[in-house]
DNA sequence: ATAATATTGTTGCAAATGCAACACATTAAT
DNA sequence: ATTAATGTGTTGCATTTGCAACAATATTAT
C-alpha cells in the first residue's frame, strides 16, 4: 500500500495470493505422490530436524500455527513414530520435548530428495540469482512484519 | 529447493509464512477497527471493483477461492449492499454478474484510505525501490507458477 | 501466607473451508 | 434425436481450523 490505489495491488495481497500457490503446488504433489506424510507434517519434522529438541510451544511459533495444532501435527508424527516425545525442564517448568526418530530422519531424506527433484523437473521461472535475491528480500520482509505483529502463539 | 538442503529454507515455505504475517496483520487491523466487512470481503469488493462485471466463477478464479466461498463472500457483500447481482450472458450462457453499488464504492474509498494511512504508519522495512522490486519479482514468481498448477476452480 | 499472574499443554466447541454432488442449461457427438 | 460432455451456481456434509477455557505448575505480589 505505498502508492497503489488498490489493496489487491499491494506486496501484501500479492505475497498472500502467490503463497496460495505455492501451498496447492505441495500439496498436491504430496496428495499424487501418496506421501505418508502431509505437507504440514513435513515441513514440521523438518524444523525439529533443524532446531533440534524443542518444546511444543517454541515450535508453535516456528511454524506459525496455534497449541492445539501443533499439538495434533505431533499426535500424528509420534504415532507415525517420526518423533518422539519426552519430559524436560525448561526455565524450571515441565514441557514436553520433540526430536526426530531415524526412521524419521530416513523420511525427511527421503521426502526431501524427491521434492528437490520434483522442483528441479519445473520450468525454470526465475534465474538462480533472482531467485536467491528474492528469497532474500522476503525474509528481510518478513523479519520487518515480525514485529508488528502479534501471533498470540 | 534448490541448492538448500531443507524444504523449510526453500522460497515456497519462506512465502507461505510471510504470507501468514501478512494475513495476519490484515485480520488484526479490521478487527481492531470494527470494519463492517472482513479482510477476504473487502479484497474481493477491490476485484470488483477493478474488473467490472464479471460471473461468478471468473471472479472465484481471481480471489482463488472455490466456487461455494465465493457465492458466500457475494452473499454476505450483497446483504451488505455494497455490490448488486443481475443475470446476464456469457457465451450463450445464463450467468449472474456482479457489480459493485455506490455504497460499495463509498466503502471501498474509505476502507483503502484507512489502510493506507495504517501501514503508511508502520515503520519502514524496505526502501520504496526494494518494495516495488520485490513485488515485481514475486508477480513474475506468480505467473510462472500458475503455468505449474491446476487450480481446479 | 494467600492471592494474583504467567507458562505449558490439552479438551471441546464453533466457525471456516474445501470438496463432491446436484440442478439446470448449452454445446458436441454418435 | 438421443446421448454425452461442458459450464455455472448452489446445497450439504465432512474435515480442518482457530479460539476460549481448563488443568497443572511455577513465579510474583500484597
Amino acid at each position: 500500500m505505498q502508492q497503489e490505489k488498490h489493496y489487491i495491488d499491494s506486496i501484501y495481497y500479492q505475497l498472500e495470493q502467490t503463497a496460495k500457490y505455492c501451498k496447492y503446488l505441495g500439496m498436491q504433489l504430496f496428495q499424487k505422490l501418496n506421501m505418508p506424510v502431509t505437507l504440514d507434517e513435513f515441513a514440521t519434522l523438518d524444523t525439529i530436524k533443524i532446531n533440534g529438541e524443542i518444546c511444543q510451544r517454541d515450535l508453535a511459533k516456528l511454524i506459525l500455527k496455534d497449541r492445539p495444532s501443533t499439538g495434533r501435527i505431533l499426535n500424528s508424527l509420534e504415532e507415525k513414530g517420526l518423533i518422539a516425545r519426552f519430559a524436560d525442564m525448561k526455565n524450571n517448568r515441565l514441557v514436553r520435548k520433540t526430536k526426530i526418530t531415524p526412521v524419521g530422519e530416513k523420511l525427511l531424506e527421503g521426502t526431501t530428495a524427491v521434492l528437490k527433484e520434483y522442483f528441479s523437473s519445473l520450468p525454470e521461472i526465475l534465474s538462480g540469482d533472482k531467485i536467491q535475491e528474492l528469497k532474500q528480500s522476503i525474509i528481510a520482509f518478513r523479519e520487518g512484519l515480525e514485529k508488528e505483529v502479534e501471533m498470540k502463539i
